[in-house]
DNA sequence: TTTAATCATCGTAATATTGCGATATATTAT
DNA sequence: ATAATATATCGCAATATTACGATGATTAAA
């Protein structure tokens, strides 16, 4: 046991339960945030700003890269991250769709 | 070490991250879906419907009820569940302005 | 060519999550 | 009162995540 049961449930499900995984980190939401406010490449200032450890800051780069919500590219020395636009607009289109369906004025309680 | 320094990062980077594990596990998705559909409280037929043992389902209702996501009323012997339509107007509030601000045009990686 | 800088990855420890059987509690039915 | 039903919680095992130091690979600077 401990595995997620994934065999259980949609490829939908799974999709979304690993976006929002993906998501599901402070530190990786202040490397999106960042991103998203520089709007430009950044190398590994990430390391600065997060005050967390280069091998710490390098793995939740690799998830959010296996995630495909942003992309590095080698420039010089250093890498250059930055958002995925492709991707970005899928999580994007995903959440709205998984929130828009709820009507709060229908839900009522027991 | 292993567990996440929160303190390295904003109430609002938490919160983010907080909802966003909410969300991240199939099981929990799915449960939200169901809820969702049927918009009427139900109780534990998501035992049958998730083929998952009643004790862990009854865990994973726990984390999104202390996510506030969803809420549960005492129904006779039953219990009612049923999503907190003001803490899902934030979720969808939150996620939405996370990824609106990203312009893919203006995303041009190095 | 040596040195410094930038990253990724490996190995490992601490902690968290997932899953389930067993058990406890409360309510309903007999 | 007893049995059946519905849930929550406890305790445990398996696995995953988080974090970091150490090491290796690559590139830039001296």
């Amino acid at each position: 046991m401990g595995a997620t049961k994934t065999d259980l449930f949609t490829k939908e499900q799974n999709e979304m339960a690993a976006m929002a995984k993906a998501l599901a980190h402070p530190a990786r939401i202040a490397i999106l945030q960042y991103l998203i406010k520089k709007n430009v490449c950044i190398t590994s200032t990430f390391v600065e700003e997060l005050g967390l450890a280069q091998a710490t800051v390098s793995q939740h780069l690799k998830e959010l890269k296996l995630a495909g919500i942003i992309q590095g590219s080698i420039e010089g020395a250093s890498v250059c991250y930055c958002i995925n636009p492709k991707v970005w607009k899928q999580y994007k289109a995903l959440f709205n769709s998984f929130f828009k369906d709820v009507n709060p004025a229908e839900q009522e309680c027991c």
